[in-house]
DNA sequence: AGCACGCCGACT
DNA sequence: GTCGGCGTGCTC
């Protein structure tokens, strides 16, 4: 005990959850270093800011030493585990993605942790009250408290199920009381006992299924995935639409479970469907937790808590369960690596695919990435053979590839945003009894409100677009800041009446389809119709009730439901992302069109695609029509290496808010100013240049891009930027973000 | 992020 | 006279 005290440093760095790239000193207590030990990943509570106000803090290292005078430093006030909370494994994954993408430590290690282990709680299970029979219970007959009907029945069941007792679960299904229960205990004959709760098995809606057979290509990625499942490696599961994916996993996971490894399965955040869970249950008859964002912080911890004990060895989750912890993880898989919301878009900007390659690299295990159009930066890392490039080109039951073919727009009068030729062929498939879907990527009635009499256009009041029109809501909405306001009938400048709507949201176009075809059920799927909760399956419920149908939808559609009925696929505006301002506009309409393009002729019916264009000839659409997803973003990883661009280069993108409208700019000009000096060969800082949204929710904004060819430099300088900006910004209203590897450049 | 400190307008 | 508005500065 002597010698624990002695080696025990007397200082200790802690991480508080606070926007400060700092950690802080405190002192070990002499009570508290004699009774434990304490080491880096452990939660402590300290006095933190004026008052006697504190804060949760997790320890980073422990220190014979402080910069700090030693008179200002205040001792711990409690230390709040036993052991560390976070593992090795994760500690040095949240301290590297720290110094990776340039954020606050102590965000990125409370990030890592479930709200309610972020406050301090004890990570431990809710407890539940189990019954059990007593001795003496089991020597009456139950008939003798015939006149308490509730206990008699209680005492029945508990007699009936003696061996496992009575869980809360089965008091529910029974339709048993609690007050009946004590009422038998204090008689002697019940007892209850407190137990963690567990997911209970006994609702698992596990059926037998016979594995469907793999076919040769499905076969041969399982059997390569197998082999690496010893060490770490990442293989690209590169699969069409339909070609057997999911049924890879299945086979991958269910050789893992045989080893008692866990899995690890992340899907976007709405990927993450009945249908996709329903999938894994029938297979396997092991518990399946989930993590997203709609549970309670009591239903997270519960499952972090099985997740980190190996209850629970299928995990399926969006993001952040990139940070879960785990008791024997054995594989990542990556679903729909190439989904954008893999990447968190505001505070800690972290990619969520990348992390999971760098957790795997230190557990030494494989990850799995699997798309049927993956991201570039894959696509060149199969290519460098970095990663084991598995393609999967056959579709399941001799299905054909869907057929693209270019509706020419121009010179054509249409009729809502539709061709003749286009509604022409939807009429044949519905005649056909057959599903239409048709992709517009934009909500709401129109894009646009416009004066006839003076051309005012309805313009946020906070930002810098406009309105979009959505008639049912009565409502002119901002899709940048989600403020409202009621649709205007008159103009606010000339007070004419004469306001028109430009361009089709996916609101309009539902309209004019049911006006067009009367007798066919059109279904709308974009976040306004399926905000209320069930919403979502009740209309996919509806699809499969109809043989004729049209869809009318957003991006929801390209991502995971399966409508077996749909042969015709119509893109209502091809042209989108072919003239973006961004890189990465072409890589994104062209994962989105294949997507959507994908939900078309599953079975037996061969599938149609029909994009409409103004620029039937441009080469990008002639190339995704003709050969498909891979040849075009080839030829886009070769136009990225001419211009210099990501993957080939690294980027990182310095944003600033202000009110003011110069501030942010002006902030940025200084900054680049005090990097020139530290700037090394190869390197490129552009701008600093104003959002293509300049003002967002009454923000104005500007950004500075930071280029290089190697990663190691390009850290170097944002870390000189990074604390520059911490010292300017200290007392003035201007905010910043660092984001690494941005997926978005405006 | 919180929170306290501090210096100027309309009110029981 | 004060209550409170949120600009400014600091947290080991």
């Amino acid at each position: 005990m002597v010698d624990a005290l002695l080696t025990q440093d007397p200082y200790v760095k802690v991480a508080l959850n606070v926007p400060l790239r700092a950690t802080f000193d405190y002192k070990v207590p002499k009570a508290l270093a004699y009774r434990h030990h304490i080491r880096p990943g452990m939660r402590v509570k300290v006095p933190f800011g004026k008052g006697d106000r504190h804060s949760v803090g997790l320890v980073i290292e422990t220190s014979s030493n402080s910069d700090y005078d030693d008179a200002q430093i205040k001792p711990i006030t409690a230390l709040l585990d036993e052991s560390p909370i976070l593992s090795k494994e994760l500690f040095d994954l949240c301290a590297w993605a720290a110094r990776y993408y340039h954020h606050p430590v102590g965000e990125v290690f409370f990030h890592a942790l479930p709200t309610s282990l972020r406050k301090g709680e004890r990570p431990e299970f809710r407890t539940e009250t189990w019954w059990f029979l007593t001795p003496e219970g089991k020597a009456t007959t139950a008939e003798s408290l015939k006149n308490a009907k509730q206990q008699k029945a209680f005492l029945e069941a508990a007699q009936q199920h003696e061996e496992h007792g009575l869980s809360p679960h089965l008091l529910t299904v029974l339709e048993l009381t609690t007050a009946a229960a004590k009422g038998l205990e204090k008689k002697g004959l019940v007892r209850s006992e407190q137990r963690n709760f567990i997911k209970s098995v006994e609702t698992h809606a596990h059926q037998k299924q016979v594995p469907p057979t793999l076919n040769l290509e499905q076969a041969a990625a399982t059997k390569t995935i197998l082999a690496m499942r010893n060490e770490f490696g990442v293989a690209l599961l590169d699969g069409i639409t339909g070609s057997g994916k999911t049924e890879v996993f299945l086979r991958v996971i269910d050789a893992l479970l045989k080893e008692d490894k866990q899995v690890l399965v992340m899907v976007p955040e709405i990927g993450l469907t009945p249908q996709t869970l329903r999938r894994f249950e029938n297979r396997f008859n092991t518990d399946i937790v989930l993590m997203h964002s709609n549970m309670t912080d009591r239903e997270r911890l519960d499952a972090w808590l099985m997740i980190e004990q190996g209850e629970a060895k299928i995990i399926i989750g969006t993001r952040s369960s990139v940070f879960i912890p785990t008791a024997n993880l054995g594989l990542i898989i990556i679903d729909e690596e190439h989904d954008a919301s893999y990447k968190q878009h505001e505070g800690f900007r972290y990619h969520a695919r990348d992390l999971a390659i760098k957790r795997a690299q230190g557990q030494n295990i494989p990850v799995l990435l699997a798309s049927a159009t993956p991201s570039y930066e894959s696509l060149a890392n199969a290519l460098q053979k970095r990663y084991s490039w598995l393609k999967l080109r056959q579709r399941a039951g001799d299905a054909e590839l869907p057929q693209m073919e270019r509706v020419d727009l121009r010179g054509q009068s249409l009729k809502q945003g539709f061709s003749e030729y286009t509604l022409e062929r939807m009429r044949q498939t519905l005649e056909r009894k057959e599903q239409v879907l048709v992709f517009l990527n934009r909500r709401g009635y129109a894009p646009t409100l416009m004066c006839h009499q003076c051309g005012w256009i309805a313009a946020c009041d906070h930002c810098d677009v406009n309105l979009t029109v959505h008639k049912r809501a009565n409502k002119l909405h901002c899709h940048h800041c989600d403020s409202h306001k009621a649709l205007l009938h008159t103009c606010p400048e000339c007070h004419s009446n004469e306001l028109f709507t430009v361009g089709e949201g996916t609101e309009q176009v539902e309209g004019v389809l049911n006006q067009i075809f009367q007798h066919t059920p059109v279904l709308r799927i974009d976040r306004d119709s399926t905000q209320r909760k069930s919403a979502l399956t009740q209309i996919t419920q509806k699809i499969h009730e109809h043989d004729q149908a049209i869809l009318v939808g957003t991006q929801m559609l390209a991502k995971g439901h399966h409508f077996p009925n749909v042969t015709l696929v119509v893109i209502m505006d091809a042209d989108v992302g072919l003239f973006s301002s961004d890189f990465r506009g072409m890589e994104r309409t062209a994962q989105l069109i294949t997507q959507v393009a994908g939900r078309a002729g599953r079975s037996s019916k061969r599938g149609h695609v029909l994009l409409q264009t103004y620029h039937p000839d441009h080469i990008a659409i002639q190339c995704l029509c003709e050969q498909g997803y891979e040849a075009l973003a080839m030829d886009g990883l070769r136009e990225r290496q001419q211009l210099s661009l990501p993957p080939f280069y690294h980027q990182v993108i310095i944003r600033a808010e202000s009110q003011q409208e110069a501030h942010a700019m002006e902030l940025l000009m200084a900054l680049r100013q005090a990097l020139s000096v530290h700037l090394s060969e190869g390197m490129q800082v552009v701008g600093p240049y104003a959002a293509i949204i300049v003002r967002k929710a009454g923000q104005h904004r500007a950004l500075l891009n930071v280029k290089s060819p190697q990663r190691g430099n390009l850290h170097a300088v944002i870390a000189q930027a990074s604390q520059w900006l911490e010292q300017h910004t200290r007392n003035q209203r201007i905010r910043f973000a660092i984001d690494v590897d941005p997926l978005e450049t405006f």
